[in-house]
DNA sequence: AGACTAACCTGAAAGC
DNA sequence: TGCTTTCAGGTTAGTC
C-alpha cells in the first residue's frame, strides 16, 4: 500500500515525465467519489496546462501547473501512476501471484475501468495514467491561489519531522502510540506497514497509551520510523498489495519486513511467534516479548 | 478536543 | 466445483 516511501518513488520516477509536457487531452472514467474536482472540469481546466514541478507532501503528490494551478493526487490503497509503454507492468494482485499481464509482457497497457485519468501530451509522448482498483485514491485540481484542507490537515513530513514534534503530540493523548504514528496530522507519511516495523524497532508495544511513551522513547522512535522510510526508499517501496513503480517493477522492502504480515512467524530477535492483534481499525503485528 | 466507528471500493482468499 | 462471505486499509464524516 502506497505510504510515504511509495509516493516519494513515484514522485521521483513520474517527474521526468510529467515536469516540462502540456497537456492536450484529459480523459476519465465517469464521475465517483475518486474525483473531488468533476471530470468534465479536469479536461477543461487541464487541457493546455503545462507541468512546472511535481512536489510531495505525506503521501499526497503535487503537481504545479503554469499559471498557478495545482494537481492534487492520492493513491490511496491501490493507486498506480505509470506512463505507456511501460513494460512487466504488474497492474493486480499481490506479491504471492506476482503474475504479470497479457498486456503488460506484450509491453503495451490498455486503459481499463480502473484507470481514472489518462494524461495525453502535446509532444506526442507517453501518456501518463492514474489507474486505482479500489478508487480509494483522489484527484483534485486547486484553482490558482487556492489552499486545501487536506494539506493543511496535514502535520511535519515524516522524513523532516525531529523528535519533539512526536513528543509534543504524545503528551496529552491516550490513544494507542500506533494510533498517533497514522494521525497524518502529527507525522504526514507514516502508514500501517512502516508504523508496525517502526514500533519493532524501538520495541514499543503499539497499544501502548500513546502518553505513557516517554521522551527518550519518542526520540528513538522516530529514528525507528525515519530509519524504516529511508530503507524502504532504498529498496524501491513495499510491494505488498498493489503498488508497482511507475517504472514497472516492484519494490524489495517487503523482503525485509520484521514483522508486518508475519503473524505465527518467528520474530527476528527473540524467536517468539509473532501476534497479528487490531488496534485503531488496522492489522497490527508485534512481537509480545520484545514490545511492552 | 480526543476517541471511536462506519463508510467508501474491489479483488483475493477463505468458508461452505 | 462454485457460490457466498470476509477481509484488507487511507481517509473522512459522523457520533459520543
Amino acid at each position: 500500500m502506497p505510504e510515504l516511501p511509495e509516493v516519494e518513488i513515484t514522485r521521483r520516477q513520474i517527474a521526468p515525465l510529467l515536469v516540462g509536457r502540456t497537456v492536450a487531452a484529459v480523459v476519465t472514467t465517469a464521475s465517483s467519489p475518486f474525483f473531488l474536482t468533476s471530470p468534465g472540469t479536469l479536461r477543461r481546466r487541464l487541457s493546455g496546462r503545462r507541468f512546472e514541478r511535481l512536489d510531495r507532501i505525506g503521501k499526497y503528490l503535487v503537481a504545479g501547473l503554469d499559471g498557478g494551478a495545482q494537481l492534487l493526487l492520492h493513491l490511496g490503497m491501490t493507486g498506480q501512476v505509470f506512463a505507456a509503454g511501460v513494460r512487466s507492468l504488474r497492474l493486480l494482485s499481490s506479491t504471492r501471484g506476482g503474475a504479470l499481464t497479457p498486456e503488460g509482457q506484450a509491453g503495451g497497457f490498455v486503459p481499463d475501468r480502473h484507470t481514472h485519468l489518462r494524461l495525453h501530451f502535446d509532444d506526442g509522448g507517453p501518456d501518463v495514467f492514474f489507474r486505482d482498483v479500489r478508487k480509494f485514491g483522489r484527484v483534485e485540481l486547486l484553482a490558482p491561489g487556492a489552499s486545501s484542507p487536506r494539506l493543511e490537515r496535514l502535520g511535519v513530513d515524516a522524513l523532516a519531522a525531529r523528535a519533539g514534534d512526536l513528543a509534543a503530540a504524545v503528551r496529552r493523548r491516550r490513544a494507542p502510540i500506533k494510533a498517533v504514528l497514522l494521525d497524518q496530522s502529527v507525522l504526514a507519511g507514516v502508514g500501517n506497514i512502516y508504523a508496525d516495523e517502526a514500533l519493532f524497532l524501538s520495541s514499543i508495544r503499539p497499544s501502548r497509551p500513546a502518553n505513557r511513551v516517554t521522551k527518550p522513547q519518542c526520540e528513538q522512535l522516530l529514528a525507528a520510523v525515519q530509519r524504516v522510510l529511508h530503507r524502504s526508499l532504498e529498496t524501491g517501496g513495499a510491494s505488498i498489495s498493489d503498488f508497482v513503480q511507475p517504472s514497472g517493477e516492484d519494490g524489495r522492502y517487503q523482503d525485509e519486513r520484521l514483522v508486518y504480515g508475519r503473524e505465527g512467524e518467528p520474530c527476528p530477535r527473540c524467536h517468539t511467534p509473532v501476534v497479528r492483534t487490531v488496534i485503531a481499525g488496522r492489522g497490527t503485528h508485534y512481537c509480545p516479548r520484545c514490545q511492552r
